[in-house]
DNA sequence: CGCATGACAGTCG
DNA sequence: GCGACTGCCATGC
């Protein structure tokens, strides 16, 4: 396994309950700001395999990617961790937008 | 080895 | 603010 799906493995299997974190998030904490396609990749690779918390995962629109019911079942996953959804279906990444800073290098 | 694809993101009109 | 286009990087055929 790569280092950057390492770490993304890391980082999302830190996600604590409540939070949410976007791809274009992780996949620059992870060291590839580009590489957002990737941690979807690996989402669908390893999910299984390391039982990681994929509904904490969303895309920059703070919605939910999967179509159908996939998103429903995502969507009232959050919700039993207590994240609120705004009227258009979104989560509001301001308030529940993870930021793992023990990762970053300064800032 | 080359082409196509993906639960996306960022920019442009 | 929304829709369309392009960029990115790894995996699959």
């Amino acid at each position: 396994m790569r280092p950057f799906t390492k770490l993304v493995v890391e980082i999302i299997a830190d996600i604590p309950k409540g939070k949410v974190m976007t791809y274009g998030q992780i996949a620059k904490i992870a060291g590839s700001p580009r590489a957002a396609r990737q941690v979807v990749r690996i989402l669908h690779t390893l999910t299984e395999k390391y039982q990681l918390p994929w509904q904490r995962v969303l895309n920059s629109k703070g919605c939910i990617g999967l179509p159908g019911q996939h998103g429903q079942l995502q969507r009232r996953m959050l919700e039993e961790e207590g994240i609120v959804f705004a009227e258009n279906g979104s989560v509001h990444l301001i308030e529940y937008g993870y930021e793992p800073l023990h990762l970053m290098d300064e800032n």
